[in-house]
Order: structure tokens, then C-alpha cells, then sequence
DNA sequence: CTATAAAATTAGGCAGACCTAAAATAAGCC
DNA sequence: GGCTTATTTTAGGTCTGCCTAATTTTATAG
């Protein structure tokens, strides 16, 4: 309904309304770094729109509307800010850009989602374990990552992953089968190129938990037959 | 350099290069669901652009550059799903959808923060803690969150934050100062309407550490000068 | 090998989000 | 109050990213 642009908007009028006694075009203007001219349609816009009050030469204020809806921007824009810094500890300035352009993706669940990990955090920490502590410690010594390996192409025993043994480590070839599977598993990242091993398995042999670029999945049956792989 | 759009074209040509033999025109249009004139427009601009290569009723097909790009967006998609996915516990569509939004945003530092914050999830759970399933468990038994006060206006008792007493609980009335700090704090979520509390100072009255919305945050004196309180 | 169906492309249009240059309005000063 | 200056707005332009309708090219069938 609202561009990301026009969020900004709305976004940037409520946080200078907290500072400034009338916000003007141009104060908009300066904050953002565009010319007043660009302000001035966008406003036009957002008034047709019902988002905002606004007369010629007059200040700007957010109807009801455009309140709800700024509060709601800067509501994820803040959870997303917090999460990154304080989670995840990424420095004040690249958290603030990232955040910026996180929170119009981000949508209500994952932003609870955030919020309650802030609680389980603080709880652990009363209870006296402190994960984020923890965590910028095993960062700070743990500095290096391994690189991913790039896709390449031989078909010497290539098989699908449902009928590979445990442990042994296979290079992903290529993906299979229905549309929709194939989109989760990309989104996993088993994608061709990376190396996986199955892990553990299910009671009947399914679900397999496979260690995938460090990080274990679990995959059903079909998952597991739409992966081509062959021995690394 | 290049829009977020260009971004999102060059990582489905990959994608799609992954399960296809040869990535058409009207295959991209399919997946983004919108018209083949639009995909050929952006294709010649990317191609002008060097990303793809692309010749009238061929396939496309990445360039070097434009694959190195792919691979980079994508790797950030991977990644930001993972993360909502597997941390954050955000169901599968949603996760997927949001990524798909944040990847542009995210910087490689917030990206190698979550990639290492798997990595410390890993190994907490080898050594016997399941910070995941931990979270997870916490989220059931705790489905309500509170809601944020609503900005009021009256001026009995205001002052500022630095002169507060600890454990008085204050309305935070307005901010002050200078405006990076501004923009520190209302990133933070330090905006007037939230309640605060100050829980503890370090040994010279500074810093001091603030409960706001369930959160602890710490405040140098100059922030904590320029946020105007009123007793709750 | 031609007729027809399908797919890809060109042409042209529209909205958003920015710009510069020029005109209108408001503010400050004697 | 009138004049200069600063600010705001209008006018008009560009580029991206989508669209529809018309055209061209390719594929398919008889």
C-alpha cells in the first residue's frame, strides 16, 4: 500500500516531530539529504493519501493514519536496530544504516520474534548466564569463517541424498523435483557447491539431520530426494 | 551502484540457473510474477551494465561480475532466512518472505555476525545447551508481551534523566542536545512515551544502565542529560 | 513448406522518486 | 511600509520499474 519511501517519510516527520516544535519541508529535506522540491511532492502524495497535514508555507504533522503508521515503522526499525546491536553486536553506525532498511521488510512476527528474544536473553542473564556475553567472547576468539566451495560439475556416483549413508560427506549437484521444495531447500542454502554429511536420522530413517555449511537441517524424505549429490 | 531490483534479478538468474538448462525471459517473469517486457527492459540494462549476458530469443546467462554479485546477494538471503528460521523461530513463508526484503539491507557484518552466531549456538548446544530450543520453549509459555505507553503531555516534575534517583520509574517527556546523540537514542527506542528506570550507575554516578520496555541499555552522561523525564 | 499458434520483443505509457532552474511567498531590516 | 534576502513552491526533466498493445520472431502442425 505505502511505498518504502513513503514509510520513511512518515518514519523521519515523527521522529523530528519529537525534536522540533514545527517540522518544515525542508527540515525533511536536510534529514534525508534530498532537495525540498522531492519533499514537497512526496508530501503532496502522502496528504491525497490521508497521511499527513499539510498547508503551503505551513508545517507538517501526521494525521491519525500516519501516526499509526510511523509509530509502527519505528517500532521495527527500533527492534531491528537493538537486535543487531545488542544481540548480535554489530557497531552503532552500521546497525543504524542496516536497520533503516531492514524495517520495512521486516514483518510483525519476525519483529516479535526479536523482542522476545531480548526477554530470553534478559531472563538467562538473571538466572546468570549471559548469552550475549558469552557470545562477543567466542566471536572475539573464534575470528575466522570458512569459505564456501564453488560449484563444479563431474558425475562420478552421483545419487540422491535420501539413499546416502551417514557421515559421509557429499557435494551437492544439483536440485530436483516440485517447485516449492526446491525453494526451501535454496533458502536452507543446500544449494550446489556446499558440502553436506548426514548426521543423524529418524527412527524410520526420515527425517535426516543433516551439518551443512556448519549449521544442521533436518530434511523429510522428499527433501532428501530432490537433492543430487555425489561423494566428496 | 545497483537497486535493490537489479539485486533481486541477478539472484533469481541464479537461482533458476540452478534447476534450469537455460533461463529465458519469460522464466524470470514467472518467478518475480510480473510481464516479459518488463524482465527484457531490466535485462538490458543489466546487460548494458555488464552482469548478464543476453542475446535476442536467448538465454541468460550471469556474467563473472554478476555472478559474484548473486552469490553475494544470495549468500545474505541464506543467511537472514536461516537466522529468522532457525534463531528466531519464524515460520517457514514468513521467514522466506522477509529475507527476501532484507538481504538488501544487511551488511557483510551483520551477515558474518549471524553466520557466527550460529556457530555459537552449535557449539553451546555440543556442550549441552539448547539456546534454540530453550528460546522456543520460553516463547510458548509466555505469549503476551505488553504494549507501549502513549505520549502525555503535562510538565509536573519534569527534569532530566541524569538527575534521577535509581528505581524511579519516569515517562520520558521530550529529547534535547545535540543531534547524533538524538538520533543514538531514538534508535535505541529512548522516545518519549516509553517508561524508564534507572537500575544501576557505574562507580563515578556514570554510566548508568536503564530498564526500558523489558530492555537494559546503558547511557553516557550526555545522553542521559538530554532526555527529559517526568516521575510515572 | 506454409499456416497458425506461441513466445519474445518493441513501442509507448504511467507512477514514483529524485533533480535543476525559475517563480512565488514569507521574513528581516531600515 | 517597502526592499532585500531567504525560503518555499511550481515547472519541467530524468531514470527506474512496471504496464498494455502491437509487432516480430520462432516453433508446431498439417
Amino acid at each position: 500500500m505505502l511505498t518504502h519511501t513513503a514509510e520513511d517519510y512518515l518514519e523521519r516527520i515523527y521522529m523530528l516531530s519529537l525534536r522540533l516544535e514545527r517540522v518544515k519541508s525542508s527540515d525533511i529535506a536536510k534529514e534525508f539529504g534530498i532537495r525540498t522540491p522531492s519533499v514537497i511532492s512526496a508530501l503532496k502524495l502522502l496528504k491525497e493519501k490521508g497521511f499527513v497535514h499539510y498547508r503551503k508555507h505551513g508545517a507538517v504533522t501526521l494525521s491519525e493514519k500516519g501516526m499509526e503508521r510511523a509509530l509502527d515503522v519505528y517500532d521495527r526499525h527500533k527492534t531491528t536496530y537493538r537486535f543487531l546491536r545488542f544481540v548480535l553486536g554489530v557497531p552503532d553506525g552500521i546497525a543504524s544504516a542496516d536497520a533503516c532498511g531492514m524495517e520495512h521488510s521486516v514483518s510483525p512476527e519476525t519483529a516479535d520474534a526479536m523482542k522476545d528474544f531480548f526477554s530470553f536473553i534478559r531472563l538467562k542473564k538473571d538466572a546468570g548466564v549471559d548469552i550475549q556475553g558469552e557470545f562477543q567472547k567466542f566471536r572475539k576468539e573464534k575470528p575466522t569463517v570458512g569459505k564456501r566451495a564453488r560449484y563444479s560439475d563431474t558425475d562420478s556416483g552421483t545419487r540422491r541424498l535420501s539413499v546416502v549413508k551417514d557421515g559421509i560427506r557429499c557435494v551437492i549437484l544439483k536440485l530436483d523435483g516440485d517447485r516449492e521444495v526446491k525453494r526451501r531447500l535454496l533458502d536452507m542454502g543446500v544449494i550446489p557447491g556446499e558440502t553436506v554429511e548426514i548426521r543423524n536420522r529418524g527412527p524410520l530413517g526420515f527425517p535426516i539431520e543433516i551439518l551443512i555449511q556448519g549449521y544442521v537441517l533436518t530434511l523429510r524424505r522428499d527433501e532428501a530426494e530432490s537433492v543430487i549429490v555425489r561423494e566428496a
